[in-house]
Formats: C-alpha cells, structure tokens, sequence
DNA sequence: TCACAGCCTGAAAGTTTCCTGAGAACGGGT
DNA sequence: ACCCGTTCTCAGGAAACTTTCAGGCTGTGA
C-alpha cells in the first residue's frame, strides 16, 4: 500500500521515542484508517509538522530532547492547528498535564489499550472542530442497545446499565465489531492494555460479566461461536 | 469460483529452519497460487526481503539466529511493506506476539492446519491492503450455499446452519475445490493439523456430519466417488 | 451372484472449550 | 486506615466437539 488512499484521511503525527511503542501505536492507527507519521524526538516532530500538519499528534511526554510540551507549544506557534493527545508514564507529572489539557487536548497514562486510544483521539478530534468525514454524533447503537462515548452512559432497551470501565471497552470492542466474530485473542489485544500478560481467562470472565448486564434482557445479544470467539448479533428469526 | 488465475500473483516470504514445515508451508502456498520463496533464518530472510519485496510473510518466531520480531522490524525499516503472520509454538511467548498483531498483521500456534494457514494469509493481505485480484467479501459460494468468513455463519437455501469448527474448514475445503474431486488424504493434509496421527476414517465421519446438515436439502451437493474421494457439485439435471 | 473392498453411520469414549462462582489483589475515596 | 468497586486468577463442572470403532450397507469385479 504505502500509499494510503483515503484522500481525505485525517493526519496524525506519533511522536514517541521508543521504536516498539511508536510503531505499535502508528500501525493501529492507520489500521483504523488515519494518516500517520511519526518523529523519534522533538526537533523530528518540528520538522515533520511543518510541513505534514498533521490533525492532531499523539505526543510522549517524555522525549529525549525537548518535553512535550515544548513540542506541542512551539508547533502551534508555527501555526499549526492541531490537538493533542498526551502519553504520560505511570506517574509523571500528571499535574502538568492536566493543565495543559484544557483546551480540548487529552492525554492518557501509558500502557494504555488500543481501543482506548482510538477512541480518545476521535474524540479529539471532533471537539477541535476539524472536519470529520463522517460526523459519528459520540454514540454507537446496536439494536435496542446504546453507547455513548461522551458520558460513558450504556442503555439497554432505554434502560441504564452501569458497566465498569472494562466492562465498557468490551462492549465497544463488540458493537465495533458487530455481526462479526472476534476471537479472545484480538479482544485481549485491543480492550486490555497492550503489556497485559495473563491469559484469555479474563476475557471469558468479562463476557460472562457483561452477559450479567446486558443479557438479563431479552433476547441475548453476545453469542459464542465455539472455538472461535465471539459475537454480537439479533438471534436469527 | 474456478480455478483462481492469478496473473500477478502475491508474492510470500516463508521463514522457518524446519526444513519440513517450510516446504509443507510454501508448496501449498504455491499450490494456490501465489509465488512464494523461503528463508532458514533471520539474515537470510532480510537479504531475500530486500530483493523479493514480499507481499506477506509467514514467520517463525523461533530462529536461529534472530528472532521473528527482529526480524520483521528490521524489513520494515528497509522499507519493505510487509504484513506479517507469525508462527509460533504451542505456548511459547504469547504476550510478545500480542503487540504485534494489532496493524493488522497476525499469528497461529503450531501445529495448524493448511486451509487455516491460507485463510488467514488472505484475511491479512485483505487488511494490508495490497490490492486483491478478486474481492473475495469474505463470503463463499457454491449453489444455495454460503459460508461466511467473518461471522462463521453457513446458510444453505437462506437457512442457517449450525457447523462445528471442523465441519467449518471441511465446508471451507469442498467449496474452495468446488466441482473437482478432493481425495480423503487431500481433506486430511488440508483440514487437519499437519501432525495429526489418526487414519482416515475420521474424514467419512465427518464427511456424515456435514451431509447431515447440509445435505438435509435437495439436492445433495456431496458426492462420494468411489475410490477416489469427495466432490462438490450439482447434481447433472 | 458372490465376495470383498470401500463407504456410511451410530454410539461411546476421550478431549477441549467455555462458563461461572469464589476469593485474592489492587486502588481511589472518605 | 478502612471500605468498596474493580480487576484478575483459579478451579470445578457442563457442554460441545473430536476421535475411535464396529457393524451394516453398497457398488464392482470375478
């Protein structure tokens, strides 16, 4: 590919010094179908940005040479309209960045999981008021089901439910994911935090979890495809 | 479909230092189609890389001398667009592959069965977005029937079906050799794992199974040709 | 027509996968 | 420091799936 055809494909700079982390970031993103490019330290960033002007940038805190938020200060002074999603160590300077989070930028603590990340970026880039493609309105629906990204609200049949944060991942993994399969495996990769390393175990116990929820209604919505994974769909007939 | 032409077929770098699974790897990868070379280990593989430029790589975690993830780092920043499905052992290194399979590529424990092996290596250069020559929807055809990659769902005459994972590949298999007859060895060395021990009795039971669910239809799609095997096909008139 | 190899299929044993409850571990808030 | 919601591990049991096996059926060649 290299070329990424989608000519309207939003632009994202990953600025992150640690090759795993930046690559594993970038390839998601452009998985999720963004334009991605990426700088190792802050003078790349500079220069990338000048000329790539990028939509908003996912930007370590922590760079080599200059902080990110040096970055992030001297890239709007060149004009560059872009939001920003902070990455920040466990527990760095969470105060710092609070403040500096205010105007529509974000950030989040690494690890992170990559449905997390996806998610906070389109958020963001929905309130910096660039022009989106399509203009999801922050909620997913699937059948008489709800989500809304913006209060962390779930409804089922209008009625709320109240999930846990993982409890909420998992359900957004699904309705992304709706009518089609999705395998333990690619669930625990995208809803858990990318260092996690226990086994598959928890997702079952998280399914079982959300069934609790969402499935004391009728008819049932999470189906498992044995040997497979599973699967969020209308009971057929 | 027929017999799947493909003029600029993909090309595929195999890297593993088993000799055996390299050739059972790459012959069947020949044998449908795409244009495949191999690699013992981890320099060979970079040095077959930059010249060959391959579509998708089938890579062992273990090698001899790098391991798979170096490996494969060290061809993208060559330059090399590469989707990459990595191999690995029973339940060696999970965590480490989980990372990597996020930009789309993907990975499957040893021992696995060929059709498996094809159908994820299509599934992933579907999502790297090399251009396919046909755009398989991930949906298969053969008469009334239908099988669907994406939600495993089997319908013959609009009917779902309800198929346990073998009788999926088996399906999977037939539908794929619509028309020719596939021999009981064939369906064995194709919907098995390589290294299963048992004889082919197991391929009449399962054989049964499926004629019981789909061929609870009229008319009967699969035909027993004595001494020879199974076949896919209409009945003549 | 008979005999036999090849095939079909039911049943039972063996194996794997999945579900769920219980409880340990962790952390934020009061 | 304590409480409570949340995350994660673990293990027993249930259910689904795989594999073996044996008896019966069928087509083919002698």
């Amino acid at each position: 590919m290299t070329t990424t055809i989608e000519k309207n494909s939003q632009r994202i700079l990953v600025v992150d010094d640690e090759a795993s982390i930046s690559e594993l970031i970038s390839t998601s993103l452009r998985f999720v179908g963004f334009d991605v490019r990426t700088a190792a330290n802050g003078a790349e960033a500079l220069r990338v940005a000048e000329e790539f002007k990028p939509h908003a940038m996912v930007l370590d805190v922590m760079l080599p040479d200059l902080d990110g938020f040096e970055v992030c200060k001297k890239i709007r002074n060149e004009g560059v309209d872009t939001g920003v999603l902070f990455l920040t160590a466990k527990d760095g300077m969470d105060d710092k960045v609070k403040g500096l989070t205010l105007g529509g930028d974000d950030y989040m603590t690494k690890p992170f999981s990559l449905e997390e990340l996806v998610a906070r970026l389109r958020a963001l880039l929905r309130r910096t008021g660039v022009d989106q493609i399509e203009i999801d309105d922050e909620k997913m629906r699937f059948a008489d089901l709800e989500l809304d990204e913006a209060t962390h609200e779930v409804r089922r049949a209008g009625e709320l439910l109240d999930l846990s944060p993982t409890e909420f991942a998992l359900l957004r993994y699904l309705i992304i994911n709706a009518d089609r399969v999705v395998s333990k495996a690619q669930i625990l990769d995208h809803v858990w935090q990318y260092d996690f390393r226990g086994d598959m175990g928890i997702v079952e116990t998280y399914i079982s979890y959300l069934r609790k929820k969402i499935d004391a209604f009728d008819p049932p919505l999470i189906h498992t495809v044995r040997g497979v994974g599973y699967r969020l769909r209308m009971p057929p007939k």
